[in-house]
DNA sequence: TACTTGCACTAACGAATGTTAGTTAAGCGC
DNA sequence: GCGCTTAACTAACATTCGTTAGTGCAAGTA
């Protein structure tokens, strides 16, 4: 746990600084501090403090993405898809509440052109959804709604989970992602259980 | 227009400049700047930087607050008191855009014992809706759900507006409200239309 | 006319910022 | 033991930060 790859333990601690007092609010000598040594040190591991936040960012992205694409790779109907990305999710959320606060916030700070490609990534993300709504449309399991105002209302959900979402608290991920599909499926579903 | 109080300018600026680079990332220099005057006059209008976060994120809690207290003043249903207070909210959110950035996302760098206030402002407003969903129960509106939960999910898809409204986009706020109504409701509502 | 007030200015303070340069000590393969 | 790499250090850089002190001027008031 303690020999763990220091560049890794410096990008948590940086994530966690980053959570609590945002990205301009984290200085190197804060990040310095939380690991022990000086500011100067961090650049050995690290070539400049947007780096940091460059590389926690499509990180992040990255892992969204690959769980949704494993997702929409095997067939299922769109309803099931839909539950097994919201359980991706909220699973890569959970497991990395810090990063994904970042992901989710302060990917904003990031300069052109990282910004630029990041929005692409995360318009990826969103396509995904977009297209198991589609399709759930077709299937005729879901009403017909406007797909991108759907999908963003759906990603506020599970994104806001960042906010609440604690260790140690009364529910587990499982049960947080299977209620926010229950909520999302009953707004969207045509069928309805009595 | 430009003879509008000069405190209130200065605020709005305020706000869009924290919005655009969160407050730890906002300068009273950038703010001067944006007002075309220097850093060092901003004084006379104001005690301190935080001030003027203290000043958006309460005066914002405030508007919201006052909003709900005359939704539940009148006596409704549960379902139309939702719809009321769902509206409201994004009339305020989309009218202040600016600053209700601020008051959903920066509220975290005010510094105690302003913080303490401040959530405690919060959770009030969402007690508000609280009792909306207790009341919705209790009159066989909505299902039984886990009151906590639905509320941070409900107030997720309503502050989320906040990333993506833009004015002179293709949905009026009113719009956005009724489909956000619609899209909470149809996953509360016991029984369904075809 | 004399006094006050509102609103801006210049100059500067000490502290904090991201980053660079150069150094040092420990550990490892030859 | 020699040379190289790793991981830390000290010292300092130019800049920016929030804020204070003191000043000037124009408009309004007595």
């Amino acid at each position: 746990m303690e020999n763990t790859n220091r560049r890794e333990t410096l990008m948590r601690a940086a994530a966690r600084l980053m959570r609590e007092n945002g990205y301009p609010g984290t200085s190197m000598r804060d990040l310095a501090t939380a690991m022990d040594i000086e500011a100067a040190s961090l650049y050995h591991y690290v070539d400049s403090k947007e780096d940091i936040l460059k590389e926690i960012c499509f990180g992040m992205g990255r892992s969204y993405l690959n769980a949704m694409a494993e997702v929409n790779d095997i067939y299922f109907n769109a309803g099931e898809r839909l539950g097994m990305a919201v359980r991706a999710h909220i699973r890569i959320l959970t497991e990395n509440l810090d990063a994904s606060h970042v992901f989710v916030h302060e990917w904003r700070h990031l300069s052109e052109p990282s910004l630029a490609a990041f929005k692409k990534l995360r318009d990826d993300y969103e396509n995904h959804f977009r297209i198991i709504l589609r399709n759930g449309e077709e299937e005729g399991l879901f009403n017909e709604v406007d797909n991108k105002f759907a999908v963003l209302t759906i990603l506020a959900s599970l994104n806001w989970v960042v906010e609440w979402y604690r260790p140690n608290g009364d529910m587990t991920p499982e049960q947080i992602a299977d209620k926010l599909t229950q909520f999302i499926l009953s707004g969207l579903r045509k069928d309805i259980q009595a």
